[in-house]
DNA sequence: GCGACGCTTCGGCGCCGGCCGCAATGTGCG
DNA sequence: CGCACATTGCGGCCGGCGCCGAAGCGTCGC
């Protein structure tokens, strides 16, 4: 009577509401979303092993979240790369999954924002080294001279110098895979050190105690042998890096 | 190799995040949500006319959302009214329903919320006066020793004396209604004003031009001559209000 | 070039969930 | 007291969606 009548008519609210909640309201769809809130980017091979489905389901699944705007891909090589689109929309996750009646983790969000920030910090991307500490590598490397950025990486002469001085000897370019190669950044988006010496820097790194492992995941935690060796080698600071990751850091 | 792999166990955000994007990827489901996001109290049959579904269908959606902490109800009479559990549920869902790619209409939260506000303010209940109006029309009569809150609403020898001078003759008890009677107003959570009583008010006010309807809502709007009105009747300051609203006001 | 690997597409299967109509319950009103 | 109305519970139907396996394609690395 005194109600407006809207007839059956959907909104553009309504379908813009439909279709974000129902890529959400899938078990597997959210579980990868949840393991994406880390702020890494997984491959489709890994979300698919992580949520315990087949690798053709998993397929599908990205691509529903991605053409709903939920996620964005990026391929390199044979892998897909997907990431959370946005803040907004990883913060959104975090809301409706704190939302829950039980309310049985307050101390939940911070956990997962711990972790995020972890791996912003350092990380491996593959086998070689990335978050802020591998684009300050990378930073590094081409302001000592050390490393060309003309279509992708390449080391100078110097660098190839500083590369065995380090390592002791110069990784091999076995087969197609070249010694540097510039691999884009996910939570810096800039790139970072990949190809052969950016994977034998980042066993050297591991071997020499500079970085360890937190956990199984790929966060790594840089040690005080690596501040030594970061500041002596490449004039890191790595408290500062640090300190710069709280200032403009998370979302 | 290098993941940390969960199996398949669901964790606790898992089943948060899925159950909650479940209840709102409905289409019937995010119809009632939205809907119920201008702050008033539907009752069953009202969504389910609102949706375009059958009343049982609309009570099992309902029953659902309730469950899932995303409505809270009460029963009155033979009516059931819903509103939003919380204030946190109203931005969640504007949220969501903002998060649509194409991105039409921007200032589509601003009219929601605004459309919200003016509710909060003023609006018509069944056929009485609610909202922050409402219950101060209430307060005023009870200040003035027109109105005693007993069990429920019943007015003073003053206050039916007020009546006959306000609305020029008093209202009739027909059948069952009383004259006064107290309903609990869904935005300021406490009573207004209904019965016989209540309803000539409301219509008074609208004959007088004191209010008047905005669109084919519920939402009312308080003219000049209705902000005179209230002040000489009841001493309610009306600019007072609407400024009381800004302050402790949405979310 | 060749095998291995990651990813994608395509049928097909099975199940969950939304919808309705009908009957039952409880309330308001004359 | 009896009718009208709002709401609820119960089957039953049906469409949609998630899942998998098999086959195909492109890339990587020797």
């Amino acid at each position: 009577m005194c109600g407006a009548h809207d007839g059956r008519v959907a909104s553009d609210s309504q379908i813009a509401l439909t279709r974000l909640a129902g890529l959400l309201a899938d078990g597997t769809r959210a579980a990868f979303c949840l393991a994406l809130l880390d702020g890494r980017a997984w491959t489709a091979g890994e979300l698919a092993r992580h949520a315990g489905v087949a690798p053709s389901t998993a397929s599908e699944h990205l691509s529903r979240l991605v053409a709903g705007g939920v996620l964005a891909e990026e391929h390199q090589g044979r892998h897909r790369y997907v990431r959370l689109a946005d803040p907004a929309v990883a913060q959104l996750i975090e809301d409706m999954a704190a939302h829950g009646p039980p309310a049985n983790s307050p101390p939940g969000t911070l956990r997962v924002a711990g972790a995020r920030r972890a791996l912003a910090f350092a990380r491996t991307c593959y086998d070689h080294l990335a978050g802020r500490l591998g684009v300050a590598v990378a930073d590094g490397l081409s302001g000592h001279g050390l490393l060309e950025r003309r279509t992708g990486f390449a080391f100078t002469e110097a660098g190839t110098s500083w590369l065995e001085d380090v390592l002791g000897s110069l990784p091999g370019t076995t087969g197609r895979r070249p010694l540097a190669r510039q691999c884009l950044d996910w939570t810096e988006r800039r790139p970072h050190l990949a190809g052969t010496a950016g994977a034998a820097l980042c066993r050297h790194a591991l071997d020499q105690g500079w970085v360890a492992r937190i956990g199984s995941g790929r966060a790594l935690v840089v040690g005080p042998a690596g501040a030594e060796a970061f500041s002596r080698l490449l004039n890191i600071d790595v408290a500062a890096l640090r300190l710069s990751l709280d200032d403009g850091g998370g979302t």
